[in-house]
DNA sequence: ACTTGTCTACGAAAACATTCGTATTATGGC
DNA sequence: GCCATAATACGAATGTTTTCGTAGACAAGT
């Protein structure tokens, strides 16, 4: 039995964000979109997928020849663990000042504002 | 001339964070702060230390036998780059998911949830 | 049945990152 | 001046990630 849920890699991840936003998919249509943004070739990405597939980090159905892919880790953990990893490797550890510099660097619309005021609103009654 | 800013690796981050905190640093001083988080032979930190120096994310001052090295790029920057990488990779380019994600899943404080309240009400004024 | 196109499997090269052993050179104390 | 200590330089082994060529299997059309 292989390690459970190693960190994926870069290209591990952009196979995965695929999978997440399009749902179970075949090799051909992951390396498809992901061509849009560069070029990669098809048994490239095959063999990433095959790769993460021994790793765990995605399931395959093999009942028909050509395989469907299927994220197996959930992107809310996959997002919480790398934010996690980022705040300890350049923010010293304070969520808040990734917060910060997150908020501060991108344009960010009203609505959105509003919400995140909305979750602190909920964070602070939770405290008290 | 090497390529300007190339992204630090995991290992010069280290580095960098220690670099940073501390200021202009001999191999000596970085290695024992290294050695605090976890076992690193000194030359291989000193080698880091002058890939990086290839690299141009630090300059080395090697006037005397000891050299002094000094971070090159800024913290800040280096925060940006990354949490702009990370957004794109596995938030699909929202900022805003991130920082959600981040809030939510990190004890905050009263004083830093104010804190940040008070930077969404200076967003807010700019954008009215 | 044969050809053509598409799929998976496999292995290995290439690129990148990490680690450290060894050689050499400089410095300071005796 | 000599020796012990501590520094840099260099190169190579190891490990990890990325990339892709090639081969073989299968399916569909003719």
């Amino acid at each position: 039995m292989a390690k459970q849920n190693p960190r994926p890699t870069e290209s591990e991840l952009e196979i995965l964000q695929v999978l997440w936003s399009e749902g179970p998919s075949t090799v051909r249509e992951v390396n498809s979109l992901l061509n849009l943004e560069r070029e990669v070739g098809y048994t490239t990405t095959l063999k990433h997928m095959q790769i993460m597939s021994e790793k765990s980090l995605v399931t395959r159905d093999t009942s028909s020849r050509t395989h469907i892919y299927k994220a197996k880790i959930l992107e809310a953990d996959t997002q919480r663990t790398l934010v996690k990893s980022l705040v300890e490797k350049v923010f010293g550890g304070s969520a808040m000042d990734l917060v910060m510099q997150a908020l501060g660097n991108h344009q960010t619309s009203p609505e959105e504002l509003e919400e995140i005021k909305r979750l602190i609103q909920e964070l602070e009654n939770k405290q008290s």
